[in-house]
DNA sequence: TAACTGTACTAATATTAATAATACAGTTGA
DNA sequence: TCAACTGTATTATTAATATTAGTACAGTTA
């Protein structure tokens, strides 16, 4: 389900962070779901239990998940994260355009191929 | 013309790199002029040379700039490298656009912003 | 009650960016 | 010629931070 990138030269915690926002986000981890625990996800990945701790209260912090102390961490409802998500995603593509018309990139030629991506028909 | 911003996480080096990267591509710099030596930058940055030296062996290494011992460090020619970034930008485009699918947005939510900002008329 | 859970804390280690200090070689202009 | 610039190279040290390691405590569950 996670998977490090050693070659990645960000840390750890902000990749597994990572990884469970897009498995939350694409309702892969169903809300109210457990996730694994501290100790076990540390021995499936063998790395330190703190790491994957770190990880927890950051995903927690951006309410993607709740932890229940004793019982485990549970996947939040996910229909507000999802719209967050996409706002980045639009501003991503505003910010993108941006640098695109400022390196004199024609309109066509740039949306060109996002129409490719999303397919021809609407 | 450079400038460090000390919150972000990415080495000075780096920014270094693509400030002038961005410098150069937008022809801002023009090719054969002389990049500030090593030492003044330092200098002006209050930074260390060795960090400067850095920067500018990586840009020699993609073939931003070149360097002549004795005289100094100049701009290359920077058509094909133009023509890089712009390659560049379409992938990143295509894998926003990649993701914006697989989170469930519609090709016109998306293609919207874009055109918002290239502006209306072609 | 044993075996799980999350949570909290301190200390040590590893990695890497950045600094510091030199040294050498080529260029330039007074 | 030579002082004052250039780039280049090398080694050592410092600083910052991610990660590991170890331990402890509190709540839950079967």
């Amino acid at each position: 389900m996670i998977v490090i990138d050693y070659r990645d030269r960000r840390p750890i915690y902000e990749q597994i962070v990572e990884r469970f926002q897009e498995l939350i986000l694409k309702n892969v981890l169903e809300p109210d779901s457990q996730l694994p625990s501290v100790r076990s996800l540390a021995m499936d990945l063998s790395i330190n239990p703190n790491t994957i701790q770190r990880a927890y209260v950051e995903l927690e912090r951006q309410g993607y998940i709740y932890s229940v102390q004793g019982k485990g961490s549970f996947v939040s409802e996910n229909e507000r994260l999802v719209l967050k998500k996409k706002e980045e995603i639009l501003d991503e593509a505003v910010k993108l355009a941006k640098v695109a018309r400022e390196f004199g990139m024609k309109k066509e030629e740039f949306i060109r191929v996002i129409i490719d991506e999303f397919g021809e028909v609407s």
